[in-house]
DNA sequence: GCCGTTTTCGGCCCGACTGTTTTCAGTCG
């Protein structure tokens, strides 16, 4: 578990049983809101603690940060053990069942003695086979139902997944949907379409003329292992994926606000309605309420326009600043993946004893998607070869070997498909080891047009050794990336700790770039990252990181996390023209 | 517990769906 999961559970437990014991629902609210903020953030909340950067946080007092404080320093809040003392631990797993939340939870944990958090969902799997459950009130046959479907659901349910993957159901499901003669269109929803890294629940909404028809349709989907809920404007499916997801169903003259609502993030929307309340109005997934008047928007743009700002791309509404821009119709314009003219981190099949995993593909393949992409440059950045075993006479030959057999195929590229069109820039990805020394010696690093610097060992380096290691390897002319910075995988390794703005402002005055990593298992750096680069005047460069000609591809998911971070064109070096991109290598 | 270009007190987003109910509480997003 991350550690903003785990402090997000933290406060959300907090939260529950303030619920349950306490009548104050405004207190549950702030925690849970706390909770929700973490667990978005884009970095280790213990990060910002370490920096003392806590109070940047919105939806964190002087309360919660003294408390946090308190985890982070000792393991434990007494303030919080205090609380959890008052009720039945086991209530706490079992709000992980959909349907539970804590007051059901607390019901039926305190009746059952469920005190150990580890059995409590099996005990009350079996408690539902003895038939005991009903001995609580208000726990008739139905609700009993309900809870053992959910309880199924639970064993089998996933966590957050990579965007690439969600992408991929929704876009499936997404077809078959447009596929009704009553749907003009769908889309998806919340986290999925403001591309975010990771995607709880799909959501998906389709714009219908006749909503009962098409919620028909809606159910009739193939790929449904079962039907959770389902209204007359919304539904809950389980895929037989494992997956579940929500599709709304709206007319169009209600699109607009439809797709504006359940996009959120709910932070944005919570902003939006604040302004909206200041100008009297009242804001829902229907439209603004306008005393009784209920004034619809067929279109988001007439929305946003409705409220006195300029339409906010889904991939930034985060509440981080982008509605006081669009307020002063300042918003900047983000790039797109229509602008990317090159990519600079593509792994080759040159076989060779590599420090680190091949490519798989061939040149010709590589370079027939480029032009596919219609990129002007495309850059070969091989792992450098492996340090120990090899002498530097043999890493020389390697290298040159690799040299010739790159330009010989891109001669014969060239002459299959008679064009001139793509410039060929031979770099290579060369790894920053634990001293901040590079794996490769300086003479050799000559020969490449550029490389690219990257970490891949000793991820548990401190915050002064890993800046220090950055800067040292970044020292180097030829050193002009960064790649994957923080050398973040999603779900299995955290970001290394770094002292960013001093490695930003270094990138900055020596005309370093920095790498978003489009593999969408990295998509490294985070938002949070890029917007502070971009505001220190980092080049930035968007690259995928390929391993195979098919992954040339994810370039968009690169793109979305660009955008997240605000990145504007101008931001993106390969956005430019070749000749402009070589002025800037140099 | 959080928050503030009317406020350091007094507000705190809004609605669908479900189950068990004749008006609502709990849960979810």
């Amino acid at each position: 578990m991350t550690i903003n999961r785990e402090t997000a559970q933290l406060l959300e437990r907090v939260a529950a049983v303030f619920r349950v014991k306490e009548g104050d629902t405004f207190r549950v609210k702030a925690y849970n809101n706390a909770a929700a903020v973490i667990e978005n953030l884009g970095e280790p909340i213990d990060n910002l603690w370490k920096e003392n950067r806590l109070d940047s946080v919105p939806g964190l007092g002087e309360g919660i940060q003294k408390y946090l404080s308190e985890y982070f320093t000792k393991g434990r809040v007494r303030h919080f053990d205090s609380q959890f003392k008052k009720v039945p631990a086991g209530m706490f797993s079992l709000m992980s069942i959909r349907g539970i939340g804590p007051i059901t939870a607390y019901k039926i944990a305190k009746k059952f003695k469920l005190t150990d958090e580890k059995t409590a969902i099996k005990k009350l799997s079996l408690l539902i086979k003895q038939k005991k459950l009903k001995n609580l009130e208000d726990f008739k046959d139905k609700s009993v139902l309900r809870l053992t479907k959910s309880l199924k659901i639970n064993s089998t349910g996933k966590g957050r997944i990579l965007l690439s993957e969600a992408f991929k159901i929704a876009e499936e499901y997404i077809n078959y949907l447009k596929k009704s003669p009553h749907s003009i269109e769908a889309e998806p929803l919340g986290s999925l379409r403001r591309k975010l890294a990771t995607v709880g629940d799909i959501d998906l909404a389709v714009n219908s003329n006749n909503p009962s028809k098409t919620m028909e349709h809606v159910l009739s989907y193939p790929n449904i292992s079962s039907v959770i809920t389902s209204g007359e404007k919304v539904s809950h499916v389980k895929l037989k994926n494992g997956f579940e997801v929500d599709i709304k169903i709206s007319e169009p003259m209600g699109w607009g606000s439809l797709l504006q609502h359940y996009t959120g993030s709910k932070m944005h929307n919570i902003h939006l309605r604040t302004i909206a309340k200041d100008k009297g109005l009242s804001l829902s997934e229907y439209g603004v309420k306008k005393g009784k008047k209920l004034l619809r928007f067929n279109t988001e743009i007439d929305f946003y326009r409705y409220l006195g700002m300029q339409m906010i791309p889904p991939e930034i509404r985060e509440d981080g600043g982008e509605i006081e821009l669009a307020q002063r119709n300042m918003l900047p314009t983000l790039v797109e993946q229509k602008d990317i003219k090159g990519d600079l981190h593509i792994h080759s099949d040159f076989d060779y004893p590599s420090s680190h995993d091949l490519g798989e593909s061939t040149l010709h393949e590589i370079l027939r998607q480029a032009q596919k992409q219609k990129y002007q440059y495309v850059g070969i950045a091989d792992h450098n070869p492996k340090i120990t075993g090899l002498s530097e006479k043999e890493t020389k030959r390697i290298l040159i070997e690799r040299k010739k057999y790159l330009e010989k195929n891109f001669r014969t590229y060239e002459k299959s498909v008679k064009t001139r069109t793509l410039k060929l820039l031979i770099g290579m990805e060369v790894d920053i080891r634990p001293d901040g020394d590079l794996a490769l010696s300086d003479k050799l690093i000559d020969t490449f047009d550029y490389i690219i610097v990257s970490i891949h060992s000793s991820f548990e380096k401190s915050k002064e050794d890993n800046t220090e290691r950055i800067l040292n390897a970044l020292s180097h002319p030829k050193a002009i990336i960064l790649g994957h910075p923080t050398g973040r995988i999603i779900n299995s390794r955290e970001p290394i700790p770094a002292d960013w703005p001093k490695i930003f402002d270094y990138c900055a005055k020596n005309g370093k770039m920095l790498e978003i990593n489009a593999y969408p298992d990295r998509l490294d750096p985070q938002e949070d990252l890029i917007k502070l680069a971009i505001n220190q005047g980092v080049r930035l460069i968007i690259n995928t990181d390929s391993h195979h000609v098919g992954h040339m591809e994810l370039m968009k998911f690169g793109v979305w996390q660009a955008k997240r971070g605000f990145a504007g064109k101008q931001d993106i070096v390969n956005t430019r023209p070749l000749q402009d991109f070589l002025r800037v290598l140099k």
